[in-house]
DNA sequence: CGCATATTGGAACGATCGGTGCAAGATGTG
DNA sequence: CACATCTTGCACCGATCGTTCCAATATGCG
């Protein structure tokens, strides 16, 4: 049982994210996430760190798990920045409604928590959601929005990617927010 | 010291309320909960009962203090269902401008720990969410929508109703929630 | 094989958690 | 004044928190 790693470092992390995701910073405690990766306190700490570093680590693997998907969907030639929200949104209800993933969404249930943070989560957590919306401006103004129209339209829709997550954590039904985003891509 | 009670129930109850706001419910702790309300653990416990107990308080007296201000924005004759949608979210807007009171929205801060609440803090969470979604779309009906297009934009208001809660905890500006707002009420 | 290295499980740390018990004392009633 | 009632401050409870330490041991290298 010892000598050499006993488990895969990359399939700890993901599992530990969950743990952060379904549960948030405060509620994800060092015992969930011993019981939720498998490994025991020794191994965590000695591969991710405390229990802070392991939060920021789960919080870069969140985003190279989703990134690539939300790149991918707003990197086709979009016929209108409509069109690119709904591309955006699609990725979040597909994302949402994989039974696979705890409810809602890791950087929104995180952002609710950031006092409960400390500087270096609060800081990671911002900066994610800065990298969110500088992606869909770009990606909007690739689409042909005019400056005003693709940052007023990125804040937006940052805005109901963060309201589906909560939705879904409240208990709504996939339909329901399909509404939601359907709405949201429907602008002029 | 002793004899009588020392201190105002309702302003204490506000107070606690206001602690359970900003740090959601996991965070506040009993010596934070005693800290913000200036009582003693005795005073806290005779009079409110377990945290839990003083949580699902603090969740009506939120209502409470801003059920009022919700109808009063809702009941006036509008001119159409998006002069309700700019009404209902002006309201929250000025809540969340309000510095004397944390950022974002206790109910959406406790929506999003779901998991971490007992059964009953969830019953009354889901229930007032579901009450907000019933009074807009009562509100909705008589400005004269349709029922399918009251249902679906009671939805999505309470949708950026929470989005705005969770972009004012992750620090945006009031001028870029007002821009959100703004886009909301912008609907056929 | 022998030894340094790396990893593991588990015990243990002090701090904090939510919650309870109780003595002290101020008040209202007689 | 005497007494029952109520509230308060504070100590204290077991449980859990995040974290550290350490003995045990499997591995890779010489």
């Amino acid at each position: 049982m010892v000598g050499r790693k006993q488990f895969d470092v990359d399939e700890a992390l993901r599992r530990a994210m969950h743990v952060f995701w379904r549960w948030g910073y405060s509620e994800a405690s060092i015992d969930r996430l011993t019981e939720g990766t498998g490994l025991g306190r020794s191994s965590l700490y000695s591969t991710f760190g405390d229990k802070s570093a392991l939060f920021r680590k789960s919080l870069e693997r969140y985003a190279q798990t989703y990134h690539p998907l939300y790149d991918q969907a707003l990197s086709g030639p979009h016929p209108s920045p409509s069109a690119v929200v709904a591309a955006y949104l699609q990725v979040t209800l597909n994302r949402i409604a994989d039974p696979a993933v705890p409810d809602g969404c890791l950087l929104t249930v995180s952002a609710t928590q950031i006092p409960a943070l400390d500087a270096e989560g609060q800081a990671v957590v911002r900066a994610m959601i800065d990298g969110v919306r500088a992606m869909l401006e770009q990606a909007l103004l690739a689409a042909g929005a005019d400056e005003q129209e693709a940052a007023e339209l990125a804040l937006c829709t940052l805005a109901t990617n963060k309201s589906l997550a909560v939705l879904s954590r409240a208990g709504f039904s996939d339909e329901e927010l399909a509404t939601v985003a359907a709405a949201a891509a429907r602008v002029p």
